[in-house]
Parts: C-alpha cells; structure tokens; sequence
DNA sequence: TAGTGGTCTAGACCACTTT
DNA sequence: AAGTGGTCTAGACCACTAT
C-alpha cells in the first residue's frame, strides 16, 4: 500500500537553482571528506555555472547545517559531525568530557549588575563566558547569580573552571529543578565575533532558571548555541 | 564594580551595513505594531539608502526571528509572538490547547514502508501530517509505527484527529518514556512548501522515539517546527 | 494589469590570511 | 602581493496575489 491522501497540499513547485548547487555540492563534499579543503567560491561557481551569491547561498545553507565551516581569508572546510549534548542539570565540563571532547572556557565578563527579573530584585553577578569544545567556540553563556547570596562569590573562583562546581563546594548549593526554555535565534554581530561564526548562522537560545531544594532561585542562565554544532538530548517521563 | 577580565576577544569590528538597517527596522515594527502591513521592500531600501539585497537581508533575519512574516504578493507583517510548547509526553493537540490555540492538522500522506532503524525489522506506517495552529503551518511532523503491533491502524482512525488518543482508546498503549533530540536545520524546498515559508527559515528539527511500559518501541517521530513560531519549554530535574 | 516578494546575475570593494 | 570569504550594488526576470 502506497495510497496518498490528498491534504490540499501544493504541489511541488520549480526547484531553486540554489538548491540543485547544493546538492551537488553533497555529493562533493562525500568524495572529499572531513577536514578537506572546499574549491574557491570563485571556482566552484563556474564549475556549476551559477553565479557566486547563487552558490553562496548553497554554501550558506550547508554551513548552517553543520556540514561545511568557513574560514575568512583561508578557505571553506568540510566540518565534524555536530556534538549531542544531553539536556540535564549537569555542568558544561561534565557534560563535554562525556561526549569525547575537550571542554574549556574563555571568560569575556565578570560585572555585578542590576538583578535581571527572574531572580527578583537587588543586586547580581553576571559572568559571561564563551564555551569551547576543543579550543572552538561552541556557544557563549551569561550567567547571572544573586549576590545577596553569594556576596563573596569571587574570592577564590577561578572563572576559567566549572561554576557548579564551586557552588556546590564553597556555599554546598544543589540544583534541583530548573525551567528551561529552547528556541532559535540569529547571532547579533557581537555573538558572532564572540562565537567565531557569521550572523547569518542561527543559534539554539537557551534560557535556564535553576532553583535549590528550598525553591529559592539560584541562578539564571542565558545560553547561546551554535546551531551547526551542537544538538540537546533529553529523556521525557510520563508524570 | 564592573571590572572586565580580558579573556583574548576580539574588539568589535565595523557594523555591516543590513545590520543598521535591521535596527531601523525595528523600530519601525513598534511603530507600527502587530499586524501592519510593512511598506514594499524597494520603497525601504530607497527609504534607508541602501539596496534591497542589502535590505533584504534585513529583513530576511526578522523573518527568522519571528519578527516579520512575508506572503508572496501580498506584503511582509508585523508578526505575532511566538507559541510555547512544554516539552513533555502530551499530545500536540492538548498542547496547543492549553497555549491558547487551535490545534489542526492537514494529512500529507499515509502509507506502509520499511521499518525505519530506530523501530528494528519489519514495516511501519509513515503518517505525515501538517500541524496548524489557528489555521496556520507551525510543523510537518512524521510518525512510524510498527505494522506489527498495530495491524488494522488504520480502521477507524481518522487522521486528522490525535493518534496518541487513537492509540490509547483501541490498543491501551501507554506512552512511558522517550528520548528526544532537538537542533536547528534548514528546510528543504518540500519542507517549505508544506510549512508555507521560505528555504532559508531555520526549523527546529525533533526526533522522538517513544517506548511504552514494557519498554517495547511503540513510535518514532521526526517533527519539523517552524523556528520563527514556536520555542519549547522544559523542567528538569536533579536525578 | 500592477504590485509584491523570491531568485539570479555580473561586478565591485573590503578585511583577513598566507606566501 | 595574491587569494580567500564577507558585503554591497543595480538591474533583471519570475510566480504569486489583488484589482
């Protein structure tokens, strides 16, 4: 059996000649493998007979995928397989050594700031720090504490090493629960220099509030992930 | 105190110019507000001084963000914001529902095929359907289900309505546990054309495979959401 | 038919990296 | 200096929608 059941959907119009570049482009990119070096824009365009912004838009596209990874001034690779983090309250450094890679972290602010809302009013601690998997920016994380609660939270933090860590063992603080919120969005030009990335390349936003066993707010968490190499993986229950 | 630990990033470089046009247009949106028809894109571009490649792009990022919708023809709209879905073991109707919205779904196909790898050997039902919300595309979502476990699936069932109560009202399956995993993916142009968008809004790609009490597998779904309408949101937990 | 967004072209200049 | 990807332009044609 094979029967369609007509939805009122359109049929399929003219394929883009973007879209047929990129195919192409696939088939290439399987002969080459990964790590090899792309032919110039320049070349590949009058290879395929398209003009450069067509095949740029086909390359724009796979980079976005994940499946190509640009460098200015040396040339367009072909890239590794996305990283699958899993979406759980465990820390970045945990999380990275799981999946085979070498996590780092290359801090970029340590401000108190006026609290955002979610944790209420007062004063807070915003970190912001890009996160590296094998010395590549994978995402950059703000993170914002109470300082109400953790007034000395500097003293003796190295902001190059794990946070959950530090809290766990300073101030003995366990997570317990979290809201988390997932979406895409575009990179500001800030995130893209902070990420290594093009602006035109979307990220997965994730927005964190943890709260401890007492239900009292501990953090919140904005995290920006690039979408060409990492996907999350969860666990649902039946509550 | 706002001491910033230098951490190698680099200064910030010129701003391009479809990035100050994008902040234009932001304000125009608020301007406007919800629902208003944006002036013609060639009218922008002479109104900003730039071309309308240039102010295409622009606008191409709103798009993405959920800021700006565009109908062939007709003009480009302020949009509305965003749905958030919980990402839970709920169907998508009851979902919906409690997001304020009206669930629908358009029938693409059905058909029997090879078992996809996640569900083992043998045949499964492919069911692909279009998720609306309000009468609008949010997804293409497809489902397989083995053919051995539920031989007469189809009798009785009609598709447009909630197969998870389908499943429950005639076989007593339980959904038990899941796993899931979420990343960003372009559509292809099959893809566009069944979600009413262009190729180069970022979808939010879910595959789920679910397993009922016994552990048996009883359906994977690979889901395509629309990145500029709906985000997902989750509670975790301290295991 | 007129106006809209979607695609495509040929050419230009830029910042960056390598030689 | 030469080559790379990133940005921008002016103009063209297309499919679609409204009148």
């Amino acid at each position: 059996m094979t029967s369609a059941v007509d939805g009122g959907v359109p049929s399929h119009g003219r394929i883009p000649k973007y879209y047929a570049v990129k195919a192409q482009l696939l088939n290439l990119l399987s002969e080459l493998g990964e790590g090899a070096l792309l032919p110039a824009e320049r070349d590949l365009a009058a290879r395929f007979g398209v003009s450069r912004s067509t095949l740029r838009q086909a390359i724009s596209e796979l980079t976005v995928e994940g499946r190509l990874r640009a460098h200015r001034g040396q040339g367009t690779f072909v890239a590794a397989p996305k990283i699958v983090q899993p979406l759980a309250l465990v820390s970045y450094t945990e999380a990275l050594r799981e999946a085979g890679r070498r996590p780092g972290r290359r801090v970029v602010t340590v401000e108190e700031v006026p609290a955002p809302p979610e944790l209420g009013e007062g004063r807070a601690w915003h970190l912001e720090r890009v996160l590296l998997a094998d010395d590549e920016p994978l995402g950059v994380e703000s993170t914002y504490l109470p300082v109400g609660r953790f007034p000395d939270l500097l003293d003796g933090f190295d902001p190059t090493t794990s946070l959950y860590a530090h809290l766990a063992g300073r101030y003995g603080v366990r997570h317990a629960e979290a809201t988390e919120r997932i979406e895409t969005v575009l990179a500001t030009p800030r995130d893209a220099l902070l990420l290594g990335t093009n602006p035109a390349v979307p990220l997965l936003l994730m927005q964190r509030l943890s709260v401890d066993r007492a239900g009292a707010a501990i953090e919140w968490v904005r995290s920006l992930y690039r979408g060409d190499r990492i996907g999350f993986e969860t666990r649902l229950r039946v509550d």
